[in-house]
DNA sequence: CGATTCAGTGAACGACTGTACACTCAATAT
DNA sequence: ATATTGAGTGTACAGTCGTTCACTGAATCG
């Protein structure tokens, strides 16, 4: 039995023939087989790359039959943009958690890193689809990666200026330490992913180091 | 007519029916083939990622039968390894370019980064797929990636010991400094090839500014 | 209540995929 | 001069692909 039967269909035929569990509207159920068809896609995407996968596949394992894709997406190209949007929502909330820590804490950057590390290790499919697309993806999907990323690189730099030693840096400088900052960590997310689970306190002190070093160099900066 | 015809047997049996410029050995020819088929397959990789390509495509673009392919791969694996140690080797000669600058050079870091940009426009296709298959891409041939830049950071962390101011630190700091580097210059090409060729020189005073900040903070650093 | 809407179905299409097999015929080896 | 080798050919097959179309039947609407 492959199907998943997202809807439960027979299931609720057999076990509430009257009325009990399901008063589920119309538009509940399209919206359950429209999660469905995109967690399908999320995790093949996440194992296979987003390339690599088919619509036959995704809904097969959504549950579906092929044509019944066309009900909820236009096209995979679509699917994918709304992947991005996802996974790119997901991001955002990780880096609000990280600006949200305490503001006199004692040690930001451990912190934040740690931060980083969680939200990646309980958000998986998600970094997994955003790092392989960001560089391996095609046409649409990585170039909406590419400007989300940018922009959140942005958001970083805002954030940054509001710390004593940065105050009179200059937007291109802060800027270039945000893309930096957001290098390091896009590289530590993947090797976080693609490490065993035991080996994440040995990438993450290491991750933390290079936050030091780099905000060694800070108060030595010449802005222009 | 969309056949490269690669090894051009039809044109030589036209111009030079008797014996003229083409003294070509059996290997040599085979080889061309070898060669015209990794060709293809980089050129179509660097643009849809190597997930997304078939054997019959790279086979017509080599202007070759499909299965003529097995003549010289045992799988498109096998062909997918190769094409990552080629381009390995390609990343090799840079570092060992940007080593080699004037050792009291007045300045290293503008120098390495230059040499960095300017091999990244002159072996495209090179970068393209390394940097797509580093992370988009799948098994095999991403787990190779990864090892072979490992390796090269290490051979950073040897080169960075030699530095005055880096001869005291522990190999774990070096590592820990070349995996830093490796990951903005790895950044900083995927720039490059996504940005028209008139950004050159905006996005290599950015990468140069990050390695100098990066730099900054060294003589401060207290190594463990 | 009957009429309508529309998420999901199932068969069919033409195009493309990787691979097996028997073949040709020029470059080599004897 | 003859035999052998092997790179490249051509046909064929069983799958999978995206997409079309007419359809069913339950939830919704009037």
């Amino acid at each position: 039995m492959d199907r998943a039967d997202v809807n439960g269909v027979t299931a609720r035929a057999d076990v509430c023939s009257k009325a009990m569990t399901a008063p589920e509207t119309r538009n509940e159920r399209k919206e359950r087989t429209r999660r469905a068809l995109l967690d399908a896609a999320l995790g093949l995407a996440s194992e296979r790359g987003f390339a690599g996968l088919s619509l036959r596949e995704i809904t097969k394992q959504a549950g579906v039959v092929p044509t019944a894709f066309y009900r909820h997406f236009e096209s995979m190209d679509e699917l994918g943009v709304t992947l991005v949007e996802e996974s790119m929502r997901t991001l955002r909330t990780m880096i609000r958690g990280a600006r949200n820590t305490p503001d006199g804490s004692a040690d930001l950057i451990r912190a934040s890193v740690r931060t980083l590390s969680e939200h990646v290790r309980s958000h998986e499919e998600h970094y997994w689809f955003l790092v392989r697309e960001r560089y391996g993806g095609t046409g649409a999907v990585r170039q909406t990666i590419g400007v989300e990323l940018k922009l959140l690189a942005g958001e970083l730099a805002v954030d940054l200026a509001r710390f004593d030693r940065l105050r009179d840096w200059s937007t291109e400088d802060l800027h270039m330490l945000a893309d930096l900052i957001v290098s390091a960590m896009l590289a530590t997310a993947l090797e976080l992913l693609e490490a065993p689970p035991g080996a994440t306190a040995e990438i993450t002190a290491e991750a933390e180091r290079q936050l030091r070093l780099i905000f060694l160099g800070v108060p030595h900066w010449r802005t222009t």
